[in-house]
DNA sequence: CGTATTTATATCGCACACGATTTAATCTTA
DNA sequence: TAAGATTAAATCGTGTGCGATATAAATACG
């Protein structure tokens, strides 16, 4: 069965991780927010939401919380007042520095070098592509 | 990131089984419980939480759940009461029947062939167990 | 035999996911 | 420009996952 090798592969991952983020006092999820971030500082809750593939339904309360903890700060545009931008502070962008080497140390767990951790990528976002549109 | 493109592909594949499963009126988690029931009946809540990779405090909700919807019906194993066995009723092995498409239904919305699909379960599952461990 | 330890579930609390609905702001268009 | 449609977040309810703890039954052991 795929869907249950995908299923119980990505709960491993998530397991993985946990020793790596909760020092960091984060979970997977808000790392995904955060790493998205550091990529890009300011993007709105609907920008995020875009490429994590999850919606404000999931996205306000995980954002409220790493607001509480201090890594970002929610404001409202000021052009379009719909619209809410996300921006690190000083102690969220820092994070970035400390979270270095957790995809390596991930990958390393993984057991798999660069070639096969990226093919298997491609083929898993291939196949997410494939599932949902429709 | 491959661990991006594991838990978005997971989130997918929930999303595609979703109108397969609901018209049966269960979730994904509940399906993969009733097929381990399926291929062997009057399995504990341990048993089932060995090849599910999940623990009572996930399982027990879920499985009133199955319980309330009567799906099966659990019971304390007589010899040792500290278990409880996992029996499904008619109507939970009926559902077996009217589930029996699903796993092509889902295999054809993936747009892989056997042999693909087989290759990336292996993979994963590969994957998994290389993380599991520590 | 009686107490300590181990084992199998259950319970509790918190953090996701997501369908459905709500609210508020912006855009459309007659 | 005023009413209706659209859009962006937020809110609400339900169902997982999982760490930590509790409970009760079975086993070990002195």
């Amino acid at each position: 069965m795929l869907c249950f090798a995908l299923y119980s592969a990505a709960h491993a991952m998530q397991a993985a991780y946990k020793p790596l983020l909760e020092p960091l006092g984060i979970t997977y999820p808000q790392y995904l927010a955060l790493a998205a971030l550091w990529a890009e500082d300011g993007q709105t809750v609907g920008q995020l939401g875009a490429s994590l593939h999850l919606d404000s339904n999931t996205l306000t309360p995980l954002l409220k919380r790493l607001e509480q903890a201090g890594w970002l700060i929610r404001t409202r545009d000021a052009t379009d007042e719909r619209q809410v931008r996300l921006h690190l502070t000083a102690q969220g962008q820092a994070l970035q520095e400390s979270a270095a080497t957790v995809p390596t140390c991930f990958l390393d767990r993984t057991g798999l070098d660069r070639d096969e951790a990226a093919t298997l990528r491609d083929d898993l976002t291939t196949l997410r592509d494939r599932m949902r549109p429709r």
